[in-house]
DNA sequence: AAGGTCAAAAGGATTTTTCCTGTATTGTGA
DNA sequence: TCACAATACAGGAAAAATCCTTTTGACCTT
């Protein structure tokens, strides 16, 4: 992305409402436009291995059908790890930006943010190659001084699986078929996500899934 | 609102760059402007108390902070009975359709609609008065088949105390003690509720709470 | 080969949840 | 006044969840 061209914006949101808004907005700000826009990452996917796609910043929702953000980004880091991205959600949840910037988001920005702060994040990222606003320097900060923040994010494959069946009205043993396990590991999870998350029972479990949006409201 | 004039429109949703947006999308529609914005029911209210507030219709969102969009509602009926409102939101819940058409909401749209529809919605209700999409037009119907659809509602003071109480790490002795009541008087309470809520435990409660937006994420 | 780590699983016990049925009291309309 | 519904509460028991400690087997390191 040269000093003089355009910068080319793609938008990846499930509210179409939003998107094409959002769209509107970007036109405005001098020397960028909306060139993609999809409502879930499968879209992004299909755009850029068809080779069609040729945005400098992605904006991604995280809170999406299909195929969210945190999916997105991990392919996205994956298969195109230079294409920068900023994240773009509602919920300031301290796991939900960490997970972001670590799976190589450029920057994470909140819906409620104020326009003129969009514009110069983008910028920003067009030049410099990343952005990020006070909030979140603030909250990765907070984040230093909490060691145990750490052992949250890592969840296991297996425990996350847990975790959300957990959420559901299945009795342990119930999830232990189907996870095709033995109801005593299933105790075993329960017990150390318990003590890793630190909540008391399987009510704590659910509050704490969904508040790091590790769950969905089914 | 005469046919000729134009329609001013009043948005009042916390997400700024949401709102913003939205107001570059809506002016781009012919006939139609944005002549304020309000980032919560409190920020509206204000306006229309100065006296300067002179929209045709809102579009109110329902989960903002400070001042809900069914407080809102709740309060423009009260004040305001014949001011327009369209109800945006992001989910399309039974419940909170329901409530918000029950508090005089013309319309109720969703934020994954497309932009077209939000046009033809804006001019409907600015003529006929009332807009209904196909999606909620549906949800309305399903719920006349759904008779206990009603008793749900109808939680009573202390139900709806138990299910928030429900959601958190506490056993129901605790409950109990917290509300002033015998352990036997919340299990009469609980088993209630799972009849009629039609759920199975505990997790069903809290997430059925959730749902309908009678708990909050603590 | 010995030691260490880790996931899966078990034994065994206690507490909590869930279920079903029944009673006492109170207010309310016929 | 009598019947009825609603509310708070109780007895008793089965099922599920929770807790604490150990074992097993696979894999890796030294």
């Amino acid at each position: 992305m040269s000093q003089n061209a355009e910068i080319k914006i793609a938008i990846v949101d499930d509210h179409l409402l939003f998107s094409s808004s959002l769209e509107k907005l970007i036109n405005t700000f001098p020397g960028m436009s909306v060139v993609f826009k999809g409502g879930n990452g499968s879209d992004l996917k299909s755009a850029m291995q068809n080779g069609t796609f040729d945005a400098d910043i992605v904006l991604l929702d995280i809170n999406m059908p299909v195929m969210n953000g945190y999916e997105t980004m991990d392919w996205l880091s994956r298969v195109h790890p230079d294409q920068a991205v900023l994240a773009l959600t509602m919920d300031d949840d301290e796991m939900a930006i960490l997970r972001m910037i670590r799976s190589g988001a450029k920057g994470y920005l909140l819906k409620d943010m104020h326009p003129e702060e969009l514009e110069q994040a983008l910028n920003e990222v067009a030049q410099k190659g990343y952005y990020h606003s006070e909030q979140v320097t603030r909250t990765l900060i907070n984040s230093l001084f909490q060691e145990d923040e750490d052992g949250m994010l890592n969840l296991k494959e297996n425990e996350l699986k847990f975790l959300q069946l957990a959420s559901t009205e299945m009795t342990y043993k119930e999830i232990a078929d189907v996870m095709h396990l033995s109801p005593k590991t299933i105790d075993g999870y329960r017990q150390d996500l318990f003590q890793k998350l630190n909540v008391k029972n399987r009510v704590g479990l659910v509050m704490f899934g969904l508040k790091h949006n590790l769950i969905k409201l089914h």
